[in-house]
DNA sequence: GTGGTCTAGACCACC
DNA sequence: GTGGTCTAGACCACG
């Protein structure tokens, strides 16, 4: 479960759990039908408010992510996989919907747009290497 | 000053309002100089309440883009031009580098982004026409 | 009549020219008995709205400074030359009281103040020669 | 937070608290770190409406003097101490600034005003004793 | 509990 | 008419 989360990002300490959680059962790194982290431990380790993940644990299940296992605790759902992974990629198509539509308002032409964007995206591929 | 707002935008309105105004002015809708239109007339205008204007007009003064003629109104302020044109690539740029951001968290490759972000402009585009 | 108003300066517009007027009195730049500018002259002088200058005139007036003569315009009113002198230190003395229960509170220590103030009242001399 | 306003002051309510607690930061009598009284709180204390101290920290955050800790209120900046001082200093001798350039227009001697000066500072300090 | 936002309505000084 | 300020009360998301 390695993530980390940044308190001030604007986007809700518990939503970007909900998400990290998402992506991370959508790239199979927690797998199908295993047992997440328990309330405490990941708030520990997050050094978050118990409450705050509990909550995002909450929103998963109502998502249909996780379910409980009686005793046990929270394991990933069998058909948790290819929603994450839909989900996801729905997610970020959304985002860029909406900055786009902000874009189109500021009067940028598609051409700016596209050119800040491809700028973007190199300086983003050149921190990760 | 054609613009509208959405209530249930998540972005609060005040906001809506600046940047629209800010937008506005780096595109020269409203030139250097101009009075812009009251507070109660543009309440009235967007259906909104005359504080939240306000509160709008206010930030753009702390802002340095509006200063305020005693009695008269609120005008553009001689420099806010090319400062909005700035800032509107700026916004539109930070935005972009937020979603991007969050699509590397999510495992999705270069190609993948670009594919999304391409298919998005082309939907926005084809709306405007 | 010769001065000018700062129409960003915080203070009422027609609060300056009340002031300047006061002033001018009480260092018999205009002597008792003188007619003044007619409003719309010195509207025109100090590029303002002639409005405001009437709003002056008719203060001056209520504060017995001024007095109308029919058909001719206003005169210094024979006490107003004392009237002026008095409340000329007056005023200054009431700012300074503001100023400095505004610095009391700010745990500056009186020495600290009288150095501020001293500096200050050099650069004003420097500027003025 | 020991302080009070005065709503019949001229210098509006919110501008007060602002001023208020960059003194108090100043001064060290809020630390770098430490959550300031919630805005309910404050409100309360002073005998305020809740909005007008939400102005108030509103401010204080664009001037970077706070910032928000989301769900737990507001903290002091680490850079806002030094930031405080100075700009304490830097308000009051604008004030004295003011102060003298209309004292300058008023045809007193610069001896005159520093004896203005001196008597109004000792009877402020007579005041606090 | 916290701050953030919005509405509604009032009063003020200024031009 | 203009902006500026304040109050009152409501709703929201967050921890």
């Amino acid at each position: 479960m390695f993530f980390s989360i940044d308190p001030a990002n604007g986007v809700a300490i518990y939503e970007q759990i909900v998400r990290q959680i998402k992506f991370a059962v959508a790239r199979d790194a927690v797998k199908v039908g295993e047992l997440i982290p328990s309330v405490r431990e990941l708030a520990r380790e997050l050094a978050v408010n118990p409450n705050t993940v509990a909550r995002a644990y909450r929103q998963l299940q109502s998502d249909g992510v996780l379910i409980t296992v009686r005793g046990e605790g929270l394991e990933v759902a069998s058909a948790a996989r290819g929603h994450c992974r839909r989900e996801t990629t729905e997610i970020i198509r959304l985002r860029l919907r909406q900055v786009l539509s902000e874009a189109r308002q500021s009067q940028l032409t598609a051409t700016e747009i596209s050119k800040l964007f491809e700028a973007e995206l190199k300086s983003i591929e050149k921190q990760e290497s």
